[in-house]
DNA sequence: CATATTTGTTAAGGTTTGGTTAAAAAGTTA
DNA sequence: TAACTTTTTAACCAAACCTTAACAAATATG
């Protein structure tokens, strides 16, 4: 069974130590959006959804205190960790007062970092009852809700599809009207590409075309 | 309109510190009880309810870490925050996986930790605002009240669930016909998502759908 | 055109997962 | 301690799922 994973806005202007944050929160199954500075946080902040912003406090333009009090006034939920240099009292003091969840020292452990993020998480219940827009899905008179795994046809019984038939229809769903290369959508469903996993895709194109007979008008093609 | 002081237990076995941090978060308008050792601050835990648990990491017979996981087998909730002198890593990560709130290491500011207490009490304030109206619920021809734990159908004699079947009652009926994820039922309940914890849960996944089977129009379905 | 390669389809396994029941273990209460 | 409640562990079974194999059809290649 699989979960969405969790978004996180980070905004750090020291292109190196962010890249290497980004890279190693990625590995972590952690959907990453990098911001080179407060600004552009900012912009990002407004465009999506996050579960979660790291903002580094020492930054051009603007600091990560101004930009979090930007954030709040927008959303009053989402935890916010600052990352910082100095440890000054007043600092962390302002950091608090902002509606910080977390305060942490350069440097610091990758891994305690990683073991708040998760702490922070499970605390927040995040059913922010996720945009619905990421799992719903209509392919000509049918209509895929790909939580559910229900495949509904004009206004008839669903079909349940099984976890692997949902994840390749949403793929394909992601993608339509386009080419999904193959590859591709073997390293992203069977994280492998071998002869084998290519069959049993095949397979399972092969079931997809079974369900969607009734609409004639929609196709899957090679 | 009155506000009940938020009470928080406090266990610190160096009588001198712990004297004056107790005066001094009193002297903030917390209610304070301080506990000597790990065995009387479980004995506590008990016997009262908190709302912030802050606890010495290094204390004789029984350390901060061994009470946390206690406290926690009986309150998944209550926030708790470590004071250590000892800054080790594994310390640290040990302490946010039986589900710390936060880490404070000594010496440390008395505003800080002051300012951390708010936030965390923040925290949980908004979130337990949400909550305290979400303890009726209605399924069906049945209602449930999670806090006296009692599962009524129509106008029988209401069942008495125990406190595992009522938080997983609970936490299915906040998702009426929506999907609930078995690993986040899992960390959210049994706060570990392995082999026998899913078990478990599928055991009482069965005690609830006998409990509901009296209406077949509810049905708990995977 | 003949043959190799890729793709489509179906059916037969083997594995995994989930439902259920019962018993053991742990925790509670008197 | 004994009686009782709650939770975990174990075992068994059934259903769902995924892979594999086998063969047919289509497409590519020499």
């Amino acid at each position: 069974m699989e979960i969405q994973n969790k978004k996180i806005l980070l905004v750090e202007d020291d292109p190196n130590f962010g890249t290497v944050l980004k890279d190693y929160l990625s590995m972590n199954d952690y959907d990453v959006v990098h911001a080179k500075n407060g600004m552009e946080g900012f912009e990002k902040f407004k465009k999506d959804n996050y579960d979660l912003c790291i903002l580094d406090v020492m930054m051009p333009y603007k600091d990560g205190f101004t930009l979090a009090k930007e954030i709040r006034e927008k959303n009053t939920e989402v935890p916010i960790i600052f990352l910082t240099a100095k440890a000054l009292k007043e600092d962390v003091m302002k950091g608090y007062k902002v509606g910080a969840d977390d305060y942490l020292n350069k440097p610091f452990d990758s891994e305690v970092l990683l073991m708040k993020i998760k702490a922070i998480m499970q605390r927040k219940t995040s059913d922010s009852v996720a945009d619905s827009k990421q799992f719903e899905f209509v392919i000509g008179r049918f209509s895929l809700n790909s939580k559910l795994r229900f495949l509904t046809f004009d206004q008839e019984e669903p079909n349940k599809l099984s976890p692997k038939e949902n994840e390749l229809l949403r793929l394909l769903a992601l993608h339509e009207n386009d080419l999904m290369p193959r590859e591709l959508a073997l390293t992203k469903i069977w994280r492998d590409d071998n002869y084998f996993t290519s069959r049993s895709m095949d397979v399972y194109i092969a079931k997809l075309r079974k369900y969607l007979k009734p609409d004639e008008d929609v196709e899957i093609l090679n």
